[in-house]
DNA sequence: GGTTAGCAGTCGGTAGACTTGACTGCTAAC
DNA sequence: GTTAGCAGTCAAGTCTACCGACTGCTAACC
């Protein structure tokens, strides 16, 4: 075995040992644990050069090492292999089969129980990022009548989703105007998605077409906003007391998730086709410094539409979170086909 | 000025100073800062006769005195009115008005943000609980193919509201059969409540009334579930380290939060007609030990249909959480009436 | 009786000195 | 290139002493 491999072999030691026990690992420790038939004065010699490279840090100087951002990315990038779904026990396994065997629900509470889902088998914080409203043809448009001078506007959308916005209108509107309108949307909208650059064609009544327009507008309105995002395990941050030292960091986590924007946009700028792993620093969001990000898309026949993602401190075990990662996009994205 | 109530000067200065300062309160910070022309030695028999009763407590011997929940109890009965608005700066009653003013959501997203302006204004988590959906009438019942052999069924109710359920079908329905369902449905249960003991009577259709029974059941259900629970700011929890010492607190809570279940009985529960609020262990349940909760109600048209609250530490700001919670459950009632 | 000043006693918190133990880095030998 | 051994460094724990912030009590006072 030549140097480079062994120091190697070192720095996933380290990275093992310290993602286990969460403290500054020495040189013997990974001259014990390591399997390597070499001293620990030999495995410091590593170290120092390992220091020198930028893979691991000391806190002080009499202490062990502790990888740095750097020295988390070759281990990922070298010893995690994101095919192997070993990561996972057999009972997360047979767990996630049987919460996709098992659930019957619109779009968004199935989303939302899915970031429950992965948070329970990584004992991590999980987010899932559902399709864009505008990935989904509209099935059917409807106008209903709440009570005078109020009509809820919903668009019914071919993945099982539902966007609706409320209208305040002429309380003196009738409902014949209402029916009309509808069936101008329904038929307008029907099979393109909600931010298809249609014009509806004028009814050559007012009233009619004044709805339309309404409603057209504000569903289309709504369906720019933000892509939706769904949080689970939250409150394993603040369990997290030891990687996010400071209470601070915690709450500020926490309201970061709470706001969605820039977690959102953080997803969306990292994901590219296959499983990412994004480490401390390198997502360029001081807040989040101290996390790692672990995602995978999910596709809908063969389309990347929305993500699944675990939100861990960068000290966790990328293995099993990669290993989770994987196997519930593929089975999320396979229940949402069919 | 009688001993008895000078004394519940001195207890009252003792609450409002630890609210403050979040530290025990010392006799001599009571004699300066109560307005009472007595000396701190004449505060320390005070103290020990409060003490005696069971409203404050000492952490150690020579510390300064903090309340309990009955001390707390005593001040929020005798000196908090939750009549007067005045708790609340005239900025936070602005940005409420403004608030109510502006918003043009679907029910579900108008109590979520509501939730967060209730966190936003008192600095604490806050919780709102919808009107359940069987206080609401049903306005029309679609059920919208989406691929083959999947139906949504979609509820409108007249609060702004929408269940939705996925059935699966027969892949060989026909459009057919599932527009009479539609129409069925909608008929039996227009202007009764999801709940409503209706049996669709039969159409003679096998297929017809096969979807009809399906959809119904699967709404009936689904309306059965808890209330919803929105809640707002959680990552306030984090912040109020001090008060949630162990961080094993604030993570506990947060997991509380997220599964729903145990707070919305809670609130349930606590409800009666007006402002309520309840103080550390008196509601029974370990993990709000050192939690307050400030409820208010909400009336759609005299009718109490949710409630509105705020959570937070036993040394929490009483008098602003409680104007807080009382015009932000009367301004959400009366722009839900109308 | 209620109120006050004064004093002794208690206890938490902080600062400093010291010890221990877990590391590393270096060097010289292998 | 590897190893053993040794000196040096530093965090963390323990012990001491001390200060300061309280209280409780008592005796005097109004």
């Amino acid at each position: 075995m030549g140097v480079d491999e062994r120091r190697g072999e070192v720095l996933r030691a380290i990275v093992e040992e310290h993602i286990q026990t969460a403290a500054p690992v020495s040189s013997q420790a990974v001259a014990r644990a390591s399997g390597l038939k070499v001293s620990s004065a030999t495995v410091r010699n590593d170290m120092t050069a390992l220091e020198r490279d930028g893979y691991v840090s000391q806190p002080h100087t009499s202490a062990g090492r502790v990888p740095t951002d750097r020295g988390y990315r070759y281990f990922v990038d070298r010893f995690a292999d994101p095919s192997a779904i070993d990561g996972l026990g057999i009972n997360h396994q047979r767990a996630v089969s049987e919460f996709f065997r098992g659930t019957h629900n619109a779009l968004e509470e199935l989303l939302h129980e899915t970031s429950g889902l992965l948070a329970r088998i990584t004992q991590h914080a999980a987010v899932v990022v559902g399709p864009p409203p505008e990935s989904a043809r509209v099935r059917r448009v409807d106008l209903v009548p709440l009570q005078q001078g109020q009509v809820l506007a919903i668009a019914v959308l071919s993945n099982g989703g539902v966007e609706r916005e409320l209208l305040a209108v002429d309380p003196e509107l009738a409902i014949e105007n209402i029916v009309a309108a509808e069936s101008v949307l329904t038929n307008l909208l029907s099979d393109s998605t909600l931010h298809a650059p249609v014009t509806p064609t004028p009814t050559g009544n007012a009233a009619t077409d004044e709805l339309v327009n309404a409603a057209h507008n504000a569903l289309q309105r709504r369906a720019e906003h933000m892509d939706p995002l769904y949080v689970g395990g939250a409150s394993r941050i603040a369990q997290e007391q030891d990687a996010f030292a400071a209470t601070h960091t915690a709450a500020t986590l926490l309201e970061l998730l709470e706001q969605q924007v820039v977690v959102v946009s953080l997803v969306r700028n990292l994901l590219d086709s296959g499983v990412t792993v994004s480490i401390g620093a390198e997502h360029r969001i001081d807040e989040l410094r101290d996390c790692s990000l672990v995602l995978a898309p999910y596709r809908i026949e063969g389309e990347v539409v929305g993500t699944v993602g675990v939100l861990g401190p960068t000290r966790m075990d990328y293995q099993q979170a990669l290993a989770a990662v994987a196997t519930v996009s593929q089975q999320l994205g396979l229940l949402l086909s069919k």
